[in-house]
DNA sequence: GTGAAAGCGCTAACAT
DNA sequence: ATGTTAGCGCTTTCAC
């Protein structure tokens, strides 16, 4: 910028205005400077911009994993609303890993980021107590953080989605319906966990569950195992996109009924095709990311807690009768 | 850091040392920094840490979109290897952009990213020359630079990938096989076509040949218009993951032979399972961010190009008979 | 409309 | 083993 300067021959000052939009400058001057930075390739450091100025026009985002398609939806929308505010998005996967999670986010406070959007692994987060008390909000989506904090969340509605599924299981005749979940840990699992068993209600049957998440062999460990019981399910609901593709690989053509939580790409181009009761994760992303951008806008409203809707989408597998 | 080290009782060179790892600091000493760090929630300020010392330990990535399986999968190998140098990764997705492309480029250099690992959506790179020149590296993942650069690339193996797939569909008795791929601009595209061609040799007919992209609705008017041919095609290769899946939808059962451009989750559960030439794109990502790592470690040899293979998996929808 | 000076929080270089 | 000082490149404040 000073080189700038003495090129244009004018003080750093003017510079600094000029490459900042800001009024007040003759246009011929500002014309002079903006050839000057031309000719001499600059570019200003933002690092000197940030440390001056405190505010970064970056987010962070702590995901579970960029590569899970339902993961990267959730993504690319917070990349947009970030875009959109101006500002770029740093990004890490913790993948489901409490300790990586921590390390994300305090990397990510330490280049001062201006805000976080978390889906978290654990659940303690009393280690975000000072950043959010030093005014830096966060967004929590997917899952809730412990109770320790009091952020915005925005989370579908998985419980009522496992009671959609499981209703419509027994719409087509199913009474022994099996639940392949991940491990109750994760919130989610837990949460469909619960709206399946409230859809079941007396007819619930332990033996008829599986939380051990999406591993090849253990699944068709469970799956046989149900299978060999005197009255074995003749239906699945599946607690997730990957738990749901796994299933199908152990289904291998057994015609068992299936409704899978999360839709997924080619779900509708299988034989039967695959029911699935589906989340909106473009939603979550968009809706997360407004929301952290009214807090930087100075809204320091009470916290807010958006629900957003799932719906089932039946293609076949999901009607198929006992 | 004044605040811890007059907590601590010492000079903020001090403080300064501890948080750094510096060696030659009393353990005692060392342990009362710690301490007042931990009461006050201190945490060094990046941004003040880059002005001074020059490094960003940042890497930006400007990939076509994240949400799309196979970027998704180069952007979290790259992820991975910045992870283990210590870096951070700034993302962002250009949408096949080449403004978008350029102005995300230009923000990274701005926040001075200490290396740069770009999927380009244009072919002229000369706004990255300032850049290069002042030592900021570049790799080129999955399509090359334009001539004006000279840099890393690392690219798939695309028309050797397309010579197996034609090669293939051949083998299994085929002589008409039709070519749907994206847009010719795009060096994948054109590549694949190239292999294309070149496996045909003087059997190439352009009235087979579609590019116009992904989009539904024009890739069936395409089929159509070749299945109305007296000598219609009895196969298809078609140039990208979501070509294939657009494709499989526009077939709707009609039982043409298929061999795909990318391996995709699922495509061995379809009927019949989809055979693909595979590409690796973890692999990609990977050899991009070792090769920009070595770059920022220092090594000035001449820019390296690595190719990387692709293998066939046959799966059933290439080995159906004409 | 323009400029001079102070200082953001840190690290490098040089004391002690 | 610890402290002092200068300055990274910018924006803020205030003066002209």
């Amino acid at each position: 910028m000073k080189d700038v300067a003495s090129a244009a021959g004018v003080a750093l000052k003017t510079v600094s205005r000029v490459v900042n939009g800001e009024p007040g400058v003759n246009p011929a001057t500002a014309d002079r400077v903006r050839s000057a930075i031309e000719s001499l390739g600059y570019s200003r450091n933002e690092s000197a911009r940030v440390l001056r100025r405190g505010r970064t026009a970056t987010v962070g985002l702590v995901i579970e994993d960029i590569a899970d398609p339902f993961y990267s939806g959730v993504g690319r929308a917070v990349e947009h609303v970030a875009i959109r505010h101006g500002c770029l998005l740093l990004s890490g996967s913790s993948g489901e890993d409490p300790v990586r999670e921590r390390e994300l986010v305090r990397t990510f406070c330490a280049r001062r980021v201006d805000g976080l959007i978390v889906v978290p692994a654990g659940d303690d987060h009393s280690y975000l107590r000072p950043e959010l008390d030093a005014g830096t909000p966060a967004v929590f989506v997917d899952r809730p953080p412990g109770p320790e904090i009091d952020v915005d969340t925005v989370l579908a509605d998985n419980a009522g989605g496992a009671v959609l599924a499981v209703e419509h299981l027994r719409a087509s005749g199913h009474r022994r319906v099996a639940f392949f979940g991940d491990s109750p840990a994760i919130f989610t699992a837990a949460e469909r966990l619960r709206g399946y068993r409230a859809a079941l209600g007396g007819r619930f049957d332990p033996r008829l569950v599986a939380m051990r998440g999406p591993e090849l062999t253990g699944l068709r460990a469970d799956l046989d195992r149900m299978l060999a019981l005197d009255d074995p399910p003749t239906a699945v609901f599946t607690g997730n996109g990957r738990l749901t593709v796994t299933t199908l690989r152990v289904l291998d053509g057994r015609r068992l009924a299936l409704v899978g939580f999360d839709d997924f790409e080619l779900a509708d181009l299988l034989t039967p095709g695959v029911s699935v009761v589906a989340q909106d994760p473009s939603g979550l992303g968009r809706v997360a990311g407004e929301l952290l951008f009214r807090r930087l806008s100075g809204d320091t409203g009470p916290s807010e807690h958006v629900q957003l809707p799932v719906r089932l989408i039946p293609r076949g597998s999901g009607e198929l009768h006992p």
